[in-house]
RNA sequence: GCCGGGGUGCCCGAGUGGACUAAGGGGUGGGCCUUGAGAGCCCAUGUCCUUUAUGGGACGCCCGGGUUCGAAUCCCGGCCCCGGCGCCA
């Protein structure tokens, strides 16, 4: 059964502390116990009238003359009934439907409870950042009470806008006026870059055991409405004009509509996608934030981690796959930490969700890599996706599905410039891991360097 | 884009206005049989509702409307798939 109707019909104090925990509306939970109970009455009277109807209408064939004549009269005067009773019935129904679809995913007990973004918790840290000094009591504000090592140095980083336009990698202004903001061309050595990146994540996923897929880049409004909120669809989705058809945001949307309607056979479970594909994000709550360079674009590409799991599991998966995305940050030899984002910053989809935040020396700061989400049966409600004993068997429940990022291109490699910039040599160096994927090029290469 | 054919359960497939069961087969789960396996036989195998019943009921044949006492079946609108033509990286 939905979590939200069994809680909703077994235990709705649940609900509540969950929307409180929100700073959203309480009442919600009340009305829609309301609107179930009544849809429920209403149905079931229904239900009555049908059975009275189906079986004069049975009936019907066998009578002759006055019998028959009565008989089709009494029907029909029943039918009318009937019919008037379910447009009540209909109206109800997508009232109820509307309610149920509009509360958000019920929150993890271990999700922190706090307001706004100040209050994401910190959980744990890797790799000793470097901190220039005009940035230290920033730094310790925000990361002083955990246990973090960090260097303090005379340093003065250059943040990657700037180093993008003076290596001449990139070329974010051309791109402002060709198509607008938050848009970029990408040269040479950061495109090779990429290609790198993401080379190097798909083979972390595949070792791992992921299928590697590549999904439509666009969607219909119906799976799409499946897998994010009405808040998504404003805030970053791009509408295809005349056409039922929306540019994905990321992969996780048509990885967790890849089994839209089905049941899965237990023993098939867990379902490990990768997904490669392009985002097309309209950053529309986004205003003023980060609009230099390429941090925060319009598109970039994004290798995805997508799991389909027992609901017994999910939690278990939850830990794995952000333990994947460390494993990948680890190997690129940056500084990150991990943090539990607190009740009041968590979408309406997920029930927890962690982000992996890397140094960005420039900035000063932890900047989002990778979001990490178990939105449990949120998604597989909607999208109906369900799992069995056996195959063709009848359904248990839904399904839980988890997403994270694996690598975000043009984020990762602000990373990567910002981390691995030799200022006297104006070189950006390659990581390790990433070598053996651009070592083809190397005499070819301007500003990378592989040492 | 145009013309033609099609969409039935987990799968194949019958059914073109009324049998209180959507035939039949396959798959899957369980049982019987067997020293064990197989074969064979039996049962189960969509969703929802019902102040919980070895019970009862409604719905369900791509989606949404309509006609009818009654629709998988007839009508209208939409979506998708297959074939042919056109266009095309």
């Amino acid at each position: 059964m939905w979590s939200i109707l069994y809680y909703l019909r077994n235990n709705p104090e649940k609900l509540r502390w969950s929307q409180r925990a929100r700073f959203e509306d309480e009442n919600i939970i009340d009305i829609a116990i309301k609107l179930d109970n009544k849809w429920r009455k209403v149905k079931n009277e229904i239900d009555q009238m049908k059975h009275k109807l189906n079986i004069v209408s049975r009936k019907i064939p066998r009578l002759k003359d006055d019998e028959y004549r009565r008989a089709v009269k009494e029907a029909r005067t029943l039918s009318n009934i009937i019919k008037q009773k379910e447009k009540l019935l209909s109206d109800l129904s997508l009232k109820r439907e509307k309610i149920l679809r509009s509360i958000p995913n019920i929150i993890h007990e271990s999700v922190p409870v706090g307001r706004d973004e100040t209050e994401n918790r910190p959980i744990r840290y890797w790799g000793k950042p470097k901190v220039s000094k005009k940035f230290l009591d920033l730094f310790l504000k925000e990361n002083g009470k955990y246990n973090v090592k960090y260097e303090v140095t005379d340093q003065n980083f250059i943040g990657h806008a700037d180093l993008v336009e003076q290596l001449g990698l990139a070329d974010v202004r051309k791109a402002g006026q060709v198509a607008g903001a938050r848009f970029f061309y990408l040269f040479t050595d950061l495109v090779l870059l990429e290609m790198a990146l993401i080379r190097y994540a798909i083979d972390f996923l595949l070792r791992k055991g992921f299928v590697l897929v590549e999904p439509p880049f666009m969607l219909r409004r119906k799976p799409l409405e499946g897998v994010i909120s009405f808040e998504d669809f404003e805030d970053m989705i791009y509408k295809i004009e005349k056409e039922d058809l929306y540019l994905i945001a990321t992969a996780e949307h048509p990885l967790a509509a890849l089994h839209m309607n089905e049941t899965i056979p237990k023993k098939d479970l867990p379902l490990l996608y990768a997904g490669i594909s392009p985002c097309f994000r309209k950053e529309a709550g986004a205003h003023g934030k980060d609009t230099k360079g390429i941090f925060r674009v319009h598109q970039f590409i994004k290798i995805e981690q997508f799991v389909y799991s027992l609901p017994e599991e999910s939690w278990e998966w939850h830990e794995k796959l952000i333990g994947y995305a460390e494993e990948i940050w680890r190997e690129l030899e940056i500084p990150y930490r991990i943090v539990n984002i607190c009740s009041g910053d968590l979408g309406a989809v997920a029930a927890k969700k962690y982000d992996l935040e890397v140094w960005m020396p420039a900035q000063g700061k932890y900047r989002e890599m990778v979001s990490c989400s178990n939105t449990t049966d949120y998604q597989s409600y909607r999208l109906n996706i369900r799992y069995s004993v056996s195959r063709g068997g009848p359904s248990e429940g839904y399904v839980h599905t988890l997403n994270s990022t694996a690598i975000a291109t043009t984020r990762a490699l602000t990373a990567i410039i910002e981390n691995y910039y030799v200022p006297e040599e104006k070189k950006i160096r390659v990581p390790k891991v990433l070598k053996g994927y651009l070592e083809s090029y190397s005499d070819l290469l301007n500003v990378l360097v592989l040492d």
